[in-house]
DNA sequence: GCCAACGTTGGC
DNA sequence: GCCAACGTTGGC
C-alpha cells in the first residue's frame, strides 16, 4: 500500500464537502498536469490512503484522510465545453485526463498546518516541503506518514 | 529543438 | 494583491 498527498482548494472542494457527499466518495477531478496524472493514473491503487490537504486558504495544511475507491477513468471534464476543466485538446477516442474516486476516512480534529509541516525537520525530504513544488498529488513516504499522524495524535 | 512569452499555482 | 517558481505554448 501507498501513501499520497492530494491538494484541494477548500473553495472549490473541502473535506466538508466530502464528508457531505452521497456514499463520502467524490471523483477526483480536475488534475491537469502530466506528472499528477501519472500519479494518479499509474502510481495509485486501491486502497492506498492519502492525506487531504487543503491549499490557496488562510491555513493551508493537512486535514485528513481519505482512500483511493476506484481504478482510474477519464475525466468526463474534459469533455465539457462548459468546464473550467475543458480541455479541447482532448477526445473521449484518446483522452489526455484521468480521475479516480476517493472515499472520506476521516478528518482531524485539528489541522496539520503547512507551517508545523515546515518546522518538523524529519519531514524535510517531503515533496510538498520542497520549494516552488506545485503538484497537486505527490507520494508520501510511509515513514513520514506515520510522523504525521503522530503530530496529529499530539494536538 | 530552443527559448521567450505567457498562464497558473499557491504561500504569504 | 504580490510574486517566485514552474509548466505549457508556439514561433522560428
Amino acid at each position: 500500500m501507498q501513501y499520497w498527498l492530494m491538494k484541494s482548494e477548500p473553495e472549490t472542494f473541502s473535506i466538508e464537502d466530502l464528508q457531505q457527499a452521497p456514499k463520502k466518495i467524490t471523483c477526483w477531478e480536475g488534475v491537469r498536469n502530466y506528472q499528477a496524472r501519472n500519479f494518479m493514473a499509474e502510481g495509485m491503487a486501491i486502497g492506498d490512503q492519502a492525506f487531504f490537504y487543503h491549499s490557496n486558504c488562510k491555513i493551508p495544511g493537512i486535514v485528513g484522510i481519505v482512500k483511493v475507491v476506484s481504478e482510474s477513468y477519464p475525466d468526463h471534464t474534459q469533455f465539457d465545453s462548459e468546464s473550467d476543466y475543458y480541455d479541447p485538446k482532448s477526445t473521449t477516442a484518446k483522452p489526455r485526463w484521468y480521475m479516480r474516486d476517493v472515499k472520506f476516512v476521516k478528518r482531524f480534529k485539528e489541522l496539520v498546518p503547512l507551517s508545523a509541516l515546515k518546522a518538523n525537520k524529519s519531514l524535510a525530504d517531503m515533496q510538498i516541503l520542497q520549494r516552488g513544488n506545485r503538484l497537486s498529488i505527490t507520494p508520501v513516504s510511509k515513514k513520514n506518514w506515520q510522523r504525521i499522524l503522530e503530530m496529529v495524535e499530539k494536538v
